[in-house]
DNA sequence: TCAGGACTTCAACATTGTTGAAGTTAAACG
DNA sequence: CGTTTAACTTCAACAATGTTGAAGTCCTGA
């Protein structure tokens, strides 16, 4: 009957597969628990701040150390891929991450990993942090998008299709050619991509320095 | 007394601007229009679909026509830019474009100018795609972040505080060093140097190609 | 003029986050 | 062992929110 602090967080991170992001709600919280609805209060002020805890709490193993041995840019991809399956791993986790604001404890973490990760390489204090910023908003954005679509009814087909029939050939001849590439059939590799493209242009940075 | 569908939007952003989008209320809405509770239910059938039209608007100036004599590079940037000028017009703006899905007639016209230009300088299809992604990403990513940091009470400076206070100078020696540049007081310079990575990496993908 | 659809009002409903006073339990101390 | 004190939990409420539907009003077009 007695709660902790971390069972509440354990709890939260569950009901969250269990039911998403939007149907997580306090009392359904307290259900699952095995409690009523005012305990969760005493160990969290705000259901922000439990969603807070959840979320540094799915952060956990992403920092765990990298082999040293890697080259920079080997980490730097590494690291990001584990950031971006720590958040697919929970339903909704991505936009759980996404509407938390920054300075939790494993997400200093990882942004001190990346960072330092980029000062070796030899980028500038400055560039580094915003480098890593870069990264983070693109594993973010994409790690969002990609759970958008699986968590939609029917696991994303129906969204596909509305996708399809909003392109309209006339208007939008690129798009409506690419029309099976755009709806991510292959979110890995999909992935890749877009982060070797920011690992390109950061190791152009270290050969010429761009003005 | 009578309303109109663009009444309704206009009226939804007038009143994003006046009270940001947590406390953005159909009741408010209703009553900044001058109109009781229900009245906006005849205009649109949920929260969600308003919200997409607003969205929606807010991109109406994105894809007027960029300057064909420019460079490939030139009119990317210049349309990454004008989303990001569209996303900070309102506050909130970014916020609010994430939360709803894709396929907007807006966003639409946007990804196809996009994706053309990029094939137009010689990236296969599914490549100008993916890129348009990995650019989209950041831009949104990007604002999200600056308008969250502005919204905050005392515009941001709480939140800096807060943010370099978490940073321990033995946990985190590399972020704490660099505490004058995390806290983004350069947002349009931050900007500028993410878009060049992705640049850069894409240029590369043209030059010669990765396998 | 009047019929019919376009729009609005009004009053409700269920659900949500949050709070505080009162109760209960468990451990610490005499 | 008994009692006190703090750690927790319950319970009942509050104000806000999105949404709905029946009933009303207004304007337009025949």
């Amino acid at each position: 009957m007695r709660l902790t602090r971390d069972q509440v967080v354990a709890g939260g991170l569950d009901l969250l597969d269990e039911v998403g992001l939007d149907k997580l709600t306090m009392r359904r919280l307290a259900a699952a628990l095995g409690v009523q609805n005012g305990a969760t209060y005493w160990h969290f002020s705000s259901k922000q701040a439990l969603l807070e805890a959840m979320a540094d709490r799915m952060l956990e193993d992403v920092t765990i150390t990298v082999d040293p041995g890697l080259s920079w840019d080997a980490r730097v991809a590494e690291t990001a891929h584990r950031l971006r399956r720590a958040l697919l791993a929970r339903r909704d986790g991505a936009r759980l991450f996404a509407g938390v604001f920054f300075p939790l404890p494993n997400a200093l973490a990882y942004g001190e990993t990346m960072t330092a990760t980029l000062r070796e390489a030899g980028l500038a204090l400055r560039d580094a942090v915003w480098a890593v910023d870069a990264l983070t908003y693109y594993v973010v954005g994409h790690a969002t998008e990609e759970q958008l679509a699986e968590a939609l009814p029917d696991g994303g087909r129906s969204a596909v299709a509305r996708l399809r029939s909003a392109l309209d050939p006339d208007r939008h001849p690129v798009m409506h050619a690419a029309a099976g590439d755009v709806a991510a059939p292959h979110p890995q590799e999909h992935f890749r991509y877009g982060l070797d493209l920011l690992l390109t242009g950061i190791r152009a940075r270290l050969d010429g320095p761009v003005p």
